[in-house]
DNA sequence: ATTACTAGCCAACGAGTAT
DNA sequence: TATACTCGTTGGCTAGTAA
């Protein structure tokens, strides 16, 4: 049932013509004969290129009279940053980075989870951990918005999904982190669209350990 | 004559296959029918992309037998590290580093070449230096070689070369650097294979100012 | 077993053009 | 001006098979 993520090697190129020339804009407002200059292809290719990344959900567009704005969907943005951390993994770049954000509370949801027993198993199987029943919630300071996406899109270690009587729970990623020297586990549900809030689980009850409360600033390790 | 650098899609799916397979090795006992397991392509195709490339100068072969050992030229990593670089400027990721190393002797050649009018010119022009006659020679510690590759694939500042009565002085790339704090460049030949031995040119007289002698160690750092 | 030649096919392309 | 449809062509693919 896993589909093997195929890359998209025909939307590749355009879609990374069109991030550069977005820049730190969220919307581009470029005529497909001027991506076609960009890209070296036909302008009619590029209006057809642009057509199917819609239809893919790739990217978005408005269209306003002649003219058209396109912006990159979270589904676009994934195959940007997923090529980056697939070329940082085999060159072997950027092993050591960090996210820096705050303490909240989260809603209890975190709790909940963690707590089911094989997600349990696997946590302590596959990150020699049993953590403490709850997670840390953390929002990441917009700067360090890049590098989250950038681990994101990393392999990282899976914890699987299963399912119980009434539901099923959802396979799960995880990433080996540490916060001041204390060992943790940043966790993301394995298929959910990117959120600046993270869950970190530790074997202990970080708030406490840490001497941490809501609003407090923390760096998050990490070494992949 | 400048030939612009056109992203070689039809190999570089494969290419980051063999890269990924080869690991931290120098070289890959692999058969075309097992990369075409790992790409999803057919045998036929692996093993005419793989003739493909080694006469495109990507990779370099050696059979012997029934069996081949590959291995990933020059040409080929810059392609690699090309696509990475390219992504870490639209991404905007990984945007300071460093690279350390250790000082050492030059041949004098640098004196020759950084003293030309014409690069003088451009060397306070676009880098807003005067540079000492003279370059600073810094072989790179074997731990940072990939982050020197990272920052040779990036588009940096183009010096541009020039013709004398004489010869000939080719295209100069240049990135803007620090050591301890002192404002520094370093510069490559435009086109000239790996090297890892940096030329670092500075306002003033490096060796002086940070009282190095031949084998201390620096950290050249780069906002880039 | 392996590599790699040949033939045939089709997805993706450029050109022309309608809107 | 634009976008995007249709059509003819072809580069790059798979399958079969020789070496």
């Amino acid at each position: 049932m896993e589909k093997i993520e195929k890359f998209n090697e025909k939307y590749y190129h355009i879609l990374k013509v069109i991030a550069q020339k977005m820049g730190d804009e969220k919307t581009l407002r470029i005529t497909s004969g001027e991506l076609a200059l960009l890209t070296g292809m036909s302008q009619q290719n590029a209006s057809r290129l642009i057509l199917e990344m819609e239809n893919e959900g790739i990217i978005d567009r408005k269209i306003s009279g002649r003219h058209q704005n396109i912006s990159i969907t979270e589904s676009g943005l994934d195959i940007l940053y997923g090529e980056f951390a697939e070329l940082s993994q085999i060159l072997g770049i950027g092993k050591s980075t960090s996210i820096c954000g705050t303490v909240q509370s989260g809603l209890g949801e975190g709790r909940y989870y963690v707590a089911k027993k094989p997600y349990l198993i696997q946590f302590n199987e596959k990150l020699n951990m049993i953590p403490y029943p709850g997670t840390l919630n953390v929002k990441v300071d917009n700067n360090d918005e890049k590098t989250l996406r950038h681990i994101r899109a990393r392999k990282g270690i899976l914890i699987e999904g299963f399912s119980s009587d009434d539901r099923t729970y959802g396979a799960v990623k995880a990433f080996k982190c540490n916060i001041k020297g204390v060992e943790c586990a940043l966790i993301f549900p394995y298929r959910s669209i990117y959120r600046d809030v993270l869950e970190i689980i530790s074997h202990i009850y970080l708030r406490e350990k840490l001497n941490l409360e809501d609003g407090d600033s923390v760096e998050i390790k990490f070494d992949i």
